[in-house]
DNA sequence: TTGTTAATTGTTATAATATAACATCTTATA
DNA sequence: TATAAGATGTTATATTATAACAATTAACAA
């Protein structure tokens, strides 16, 4: 099917529906093997389907543990900036939502001259419940 | 040896001598084949050497890239804060030195109560260069 | 100076993450 | 209806990173 009215392949819609149901990140491997069951059984095929739902800013990727999350911020439309809470003990992993901050980013001009077109910000620490327990 | 006085090691040495030479982030597999000669046989002498330089601020890890650089900002005693600009074209790396986004988002709460220890930020665009040509 | 401890080293094997290369299929649209 | 873009399926392989275990080194305290 040629991908017009922003719709999704049919790989594409059974990645997305596994992240998002998940209420964590998941890694590419951990995708596969659940998915296995509806048909897709090589990484090029989960690989596939995620580049692409990056590309449309439906998930995001969380670098820093190589696993991927909905995008939870109004479902972008295009991935542009992205930034995170992770907790270090919990490993729990929530997307920052703070127009402040996103502007602040987007506009950023530091001292180098370069046109910033998109930014991935990690931030790393102690969770609520983790820092009270 | 034991590492007082912030001495390196035989092998922490020659990984970060090797890292501060070069003007671009290395791999792991790439500083591997480039150590050899200095007796460092295996991927995981260079991992352990890479991990104890992330540490204590003597190097970052570009995590998009999986890439090692070494840090420009003084010489970090602790690896707490750091942010680079990525050209998507010519993949040149350099980090960014700006005291107000340091303390922007060293201070940044968002709404989520966490206790924030370090963050890592990544901008992708232009370059000067690469804008122009 | 000897025992203890923590850090480091060396080594083999393997796990985890990701892409190359190539053939085929599907469908919008020119 | 031809074509071109996007998607798929498949095998093999490349790349990145850690597990597990044994040995060595040197600071420090008893």
């Amino acid at each position: 099917m040629k991908q017009k009215n922003e719709l999704l392949s049919k790989n594409q819609q059974v990645v997305l529906a596994l992240i998002e149901k998940a209420n964590e990140p998941l890694k590419a491997y951990s995708i596969l093997s659940n998915v296995q069951k509806k048909g897709i059984k090589a990484p090029l095929q989960v690989y596939r389907a995620l580049n692409k739902l990056m590309e449309i800013g439906k998930i995001h990727k969380i670098e820093s543990k190589n696993a991927f999350v909905a995008c939870k911020n109004n479902n972008c439309k295009i991935s542009k900036a992205s930034a995170f809470y992770i907790c270090e003990t919990c490993e729990d992993i929530s997307e920052v939502n703070d127009s402040k901050l996103t502007k602040y980013l987007s506009t950023f001009k530091g001292n180098n001259e370069m046109k910033v077109n998109k930014y991935n910000l990690e931030f790393f620490g102690l969770c609520k419940n983790c820092k009270t327990s």
